[in-house]
RNA sequence: GGGCCAGUAGCUCAGUUGGUUAGAGUACGUCCCUGAUAAGGACGGGGUCGGUGGUUCGAAUCCACCCUGGCCCA
């Protein structure tokens, strides 16, 4: 296993590098060919001296990436390669990138990996473009998860203990545990090779950033955006605070709650309405009673009473084997209006505006109760919005902490779950009870003090976002979306259902809203900078927060009373859809530089965000400039564990990040994300087992092309030389590799420049397997023969070439692994990084499609002439004398002929014969061209069908050389030409072929003694070349054979004597009578060789 | 309850404007190749294309309804 040296027995690089990081690696992994006289990444003294003349030094086979990547850390460091990636490039031509800001209070899990891959893949590829790509780091520095963080350290539970804490000193306490986890961020984005400034980076709690969201504030306040009103929050009585959603989630439990149907009296009539509900406890703030317009109700007559309840619902609510009379059935909508008596005294007063009547609602349904609800606008985001509509007044007996108020004076002091008993004590007592049940379901309590939430209204701060609504679907057509359905899928149907956005929180470690109120007139103001709050104060403001700017007042314009601070800070997403603006302290500083770059080219984020950032940023750029925030967006999707569960630490089932970094490397995880759907916003079940495939299919084998490469490179001290062009170039597999790396190029840059990285990730992966699997498996002799010919030193030029470009090809997706070919490849007057080269241009006059194609139809042959021969177990090793291929298409046959050598050597046969008359070897069948016949024949095609296959291949060679046959199609004749025709071939049983397409091989299956003996030879220098491998011979090592074996052996060998000390570099081949000791036993063909093996 | 996305081989996924016997990778089995090979190739088994209905000569593909999962919203 390739081990990392000690620095101190790297002796032979002294002298060149001088960091020893790099050292031991040069040293250890051979790969950077340094010290030597070329390449070297440093400018020290070199030493020329050096015995080798090769420009490459080998490069082990046995490879290491995570190790690779590292030292490829080192060396970005080394040379600055980020820095000079952007300062290299000019500001004239600036390519424009958001970092959505990541919260700082947990640590980078797969998801970020991915979003960092992507957000490093487009910048890295603008920047070879030619652009100026800058990077800057964000931090989401504000918000809950970090107050939450504080409360745990420090013990506090719920506003009071904040207050009483102290706010200065806990919002210090934020400040200072925001950035906890810096350090692992740090590392794991420099791990992942995501290039980003994080020193330069912005943080939303800098004075800076926080006087441009009230810059933007005040721009909304004063376009009459912002208003204040009430909405409906899970509320924690004990701590006094809203929770957000998340929270609520955390403190489900299911408990048994009373489930009570309740008579409501009508007004003027001896008749109840029947309502249903499981929070007796709102029962004194209700208002009204909700039917839905479209469902039946009805008036019944039963036990002696009136009833009014939903049809659907009368059998679940009347007793089994009560007897009911029917007095009238009437829709809902027919019931607005209609007048009941109020349950409780408290706000009986409150008739005169509108309440206790019955309204409607969409959101009634027929599953549970009664198809009449119980309505209290206070209580429950359903009741709040029919309040709206209705324009009722809020009432809302309680104090904060959830205790009943004198309001409500039967039960003041109660706590509003405990009042329940004692409200359904005083309505029994008065018969308002029809029905008392218990009911077991979820109901949510607060996750740290255990008390159960009360959905209520809470004063907030809203932006007005149906005012700028149709600028926002505007501005959403005008972005790029990836994958394309985000744009009218899910962007597109929430905009069009986009509501007020709830812009303030309740809390205090974030942007304090900017505006002062007078207690006394309610006259406000708005503060739009930091030099207007001191003017208006008169006194020095250093921060912005609220510990520092609260107990600053402001005279009341109107009446000179002390104007106080609105006691809200902003949601943190106001801030993160502000980061284009506070990034750059606009419009303070960098007016002209923003404006001139607004709105960005490019920004990536998860599915997720669609209602996060994505729609913050549309808002708030709708809103200022009346333009979107950014060109492109690429959604990635969601990470799950592999068993399509969501990650989760407590069942640990996905393995860490950390350790598949260390155990595979950045670019494997990198690429085997970016060649899934999750770069399309389709979720991916992340696997182990996908990164060793992504590592053995594309990362080994690419490695293996170069390890072949920099090792005969170095035998036949090849220096490296770029093709121009394909016009000079002999043999067929450089003109075709090299077109088709052209044609990769263009395939690559097509894909990117539509930011889908998919289509260009799957190009180059498939390219890779074409360069390892056909064109160096094609080409090994080419670079193995001794002749220094021209065919060879094309075969370098081409193979370096490729690789060099196919460096710089994949240098965006997979940086460690380009940058590695690259310093390999590297000549000495090339940029010291492959990120600081420029993208390879496609050469159309290299790009041949007709040659791709070509190669495409021998790799067919080839692949059936394989197949045939191990149908027919005939080994590759044992020649045979002649294959045919068969095909009717005689501009395929012109290719064959061309390409033959490639068939004889790859399928070991003397001769290959291409011929155009198959039906000897096949029999041809017919089917009808549906597409075509389609259309014409409609329901006759069945019968047209039966026809055809009962044509004989006579007949069909017939209509092949161009006569028309008639068919009777029931009594209808139908003249039969090719084209309606597509044919198929089957072998014919007892021959030796195998048939595809329009493409037939057969094969020659005689052996004759001197192709046994040709065999028996291959067979043995096979032995040979296994022995030389398991004894670690270098490819140019000479060796003498000794061997013991038949005599027929023995003549083989002799016959092919020339062959086998030039394939095995074999000075002396010697026939022993008898085993010697130390021999290996062989099965040559069926019988028994003895095998020696000796280095000279 | 609503919106969007997905559902195709044991697993991960392709599948063109509807067209003939639905493909690839992986895993499994057999054979082969290999002085670049921690690779590669050939063959084989493995599928009611989530379900039901419809349109059509013909549906994995279009339409309707439903089921399951994810994200977001209520």
């Amino acid at each position: 296993m390739f081990q990392i040296q000690p620095a101190a027995n790297s002796s032979a690089a002294a002298g060149c590098c001088n960091p020893p990081m790099l050292l031991r690696l040069c040293k250890a992994s051979a790969l950077w060919a340094c010290p030597s006289q070329r390449a070297c990444l440093y400018s020290g003294p070199t030493t020329t001296s050096l015995p080798s003349k090769s420009m490459f030094k080998p490069t082990s086979n046995k490879v290491q990436f995570p190790e690779l990547e590292e030292a490829v850390l080192t060396l970005w460091d080394e040379i600055g390669a980020f820095a000079a990636s952007i300062n290299q490039r000019p500001a004239s031509n600036t390519f424009y990138f958001y970092d959505g800001p990541p919260f700082a209070t947990g640590l980078p899990h797969y998801g970020h990996l991915l979003a960092s891959t992507i957000k490093d893949v487009v910048p890295r590829y603008q920047t070879m473009l030619g652009k100026r790509v800058e990077r800057r780091f964000g931090w989401d520095c504000h918000g809950l998860p970090v107050e939450f963080e504080v409360e745990k350290d420090l013990g506090l539970k719920g506003k009071a203990d904040i207050v009483e804490y102290g706010v200065d000193r806990f919002n210090e306490k934020c400040r200072s545990i925001v950035l906890r986890y810096a350090g692992e961020w740090r590392q794991t984005i420099r791990r992942m090779g995501r290039w980003v400034d994080m020193d330069n980076d912005y943080k939303t709690m800098d004075p800076e950033f926080m006087e441009t969201i009230w810059w933007v504030f005040k721009e909304l306040y004063q376009k009459g955006l912002i208003y204040e009103s009430k909405k409906i929050v899970p509320y924690s009585p004990r701590l006094g605070t809203p929770l957000s959603n998340f929270e609520v989630n955390l403190g489900y439990q299911d408990v048994q709650d009373p489930a009570v149907t309740l008579r409501f009296k009508l007004t003027g009539e001896e008749a109840n309405f029947l309502a249903w509900t499981t929070t007796p406890w709102t029962l004194p703030s209700n208002l009204g009673l909700t039917v839905h317009p479209d469902h039946d109700y009805v008036m019944v007559e039963t036990a002696g009473e009136r009833l009014v309840l939903a049809q659907a619902l009368l059998s679940a609510n009347l007793p089994k084997e009560a007897e009911y009379k029917v007095l009238w059935t009437k829709k809902g909508r027919e019931l607005e209006g209609m007048e009941y008596e109020p349950l409780f005294p408290y706000f009986a007063g409150l008739a005169a505006e509108g309440c206790f009547r019955v309204f409607l609602g969409q959101y009634v349904t027929l599953d549970t109760g009664t198809g009449i609800v119980h309505t209290a606008p206070s209580f429950g985001e359903d009741d709040f919005l029919t309040g709206q509509k209705y324009k009722l007044p809020l009432v809302f007996p309680m104090d904060d902490n959830g205790h009943f108020n004198e309001e409500a004076k039967e039960y003041a002091g109660l706590f509003f779950k405990d009042a329940d008993k004692e409200i359904l004590k005083d309505l029994k007592h008065r018969g308002r009870i029809f029905k008392h049940e218990t009911l077991t379901h979820a109901y949510p309590f607060c996750w740290r003090s255990g008390v159960p939430l009360m959905y209520r209204t809470i004063g907030s701060w809203f932006l007005d976002v149906e005012k700028i609504k149709d600028q926002m679907l505007t501005h959403n057509q005008e972005i790029h979306w990836k994958p394309e359905h985000i744009k009218d899928g899910r962007m597109g149907k929430w905009l069009e259902g986009a509501r007020a956005w709830a812009i303030s929180r309740n809390r205090y470690w974030g942007n304090p809203i900017p505006v002062w109120v007078c207690p006394a007139c309610g006259q406000r103001h708005c503060v739009g900078s930091k030099a207007e709050l001191e003017e208006l104060c008169g006194s020095k403001v250093e921060d912005l927060h609220s510990h520092f700017i609260d107990p600053l007042t402001i005279p009341c314009p109107a009446c000179k009373e002390p104007m106080r601070r609105t006691p809200e800070v902003l949601d943190c997403w106001f801030e993160s859809g502000s980061m284009p603006y506070g990034q750059q302290h606009y419009p303070f500083e960098n007016k002209a530089a923003f404006e001139s770059l607004f709105p960005a080219d490019f920004i990536s984020e998860g599915i997720d965000q669609t209602r996060g950032w994505f729609y913050t940023l549309l808002v708030l750029s709708s809103a200022l400039f009346d333009k979107p925030a950014f060109k492109n967006c690429i959604v990635s999707g969601m990470l799950l564990a592999e068993d399509g569960k969501k990650m989760s630490k407590s069942l640990k089932n996905y393995p860490d990040p950390k350790v598949m970094l260390d155990t595979y490397g950045a670019d494997v995880v990198r690429l085997y994300m970016l060649n899934s759907g999750a770069i399309k916003a389709e979720e991916l079940r992340f696997s182990e087992t996908g990164l060793k495939e992504t590592l053995r299919n594309t990362f080994i084998p690419l490695w293996n092309v170069l390890s072949f490469f920099t090792t005969y490179a170095a035998v036949d001290q090849y220096e490296g030389r770029f093709l121009e062009d394909a016009s000079g170039l002999k043999n067929p597999l450089d003109r075709w590799i090299y077109s088709s790396l052209h044609h990769l190029i263009t395939e690559v840059r097509a894909g990117m420049d539509d930011f889908d990285l998919n289509r260009s990730v799957a190009p180059f992966v498939g390219f890779i397997d074409l360069l390892t699997n056909w064109y160096v498996r094609r080409s090994r002799r080419r670079f193995w023969k001794s002749e220094d010919d021209q065919d060879k030193a094309q075969a370098y030029d081409t193979l370096y070439t490729v690789l060099h470009e196919l460096s710089r090809v994949i240098a965006p997706f997979v940086p460690f692994l380009a940058e590695n070919l690259y310093q390999v490849l590297r000549q000495e007057n090339e940029p010291l990084s492959v990120h600081l080269c420029d993208f390879p241009v496609p050469k159309a006059q290299v790009v041949n499609r007709e040659l791709e194609e070509e190669m495409a139809i021998i790799l067919k042959a080839v692949n059936l002439g394989r197949a045939l021969r191990a149908k027919h177990q005939l080994k590759i090793r044992q020649p045979l004398a002649k294959l045919t291929i068969v095909t009717q298409n005689q501009s395929l046959r012109g290719v064959l002929g061309q390409m033959q050598h490639l068939i004889t050597e790859e399928l070991n046969v003397k001769e290959v014969e291409i011929a155009g008359n198959e039906e000897a070897l096949v029999h041809l069948s017919a089917k009808p061209n549906l597409k075509l016949l389609g259309p014409k024949l409609g329901k006759k095609l069945g019968l047209f069908r039966e026809e055809v296959a009962k044509l004989s291949t006579t007949q069909i060679v017939a209509i092949q050389g161009g006569q028309r046959l008639t068919l009777d199609l029931g009594g209808e004749p139908f003249e039969l030409g090719i084209e309606e025709l597509f044919l198929e071939r089957s072998e014919r049983p007892g021959i030796f072929s195998v048939n595809e397409g329009d493409l037939t091989v057969a094969l020659d299956s005689q052996l004759t003694p001197e192709l046994i003996a040709e065999g028996l030879a291959r067979e043995f220098v096979n032995k040979v070349q296994q022995t030389r491998k398991e004894l670690d011979l270098n490819v140019t090592d000479r060796i003498n054979i000794t061997y013991s074996g038949t005599q027929e052996l023995q003549q083989a060998l002799a016959l092919h004597a020339d062959y086998l000390t030039q394939e095995t570099l074999a000075n002396q081949v010697t026939p022993l009578p008898s085993p010697a000791p130390g021999m290996t036993e062989w099965d040559l063909n069926g019988s028994p060789c003895f095998l020696g093996v000796e280095r000279v």
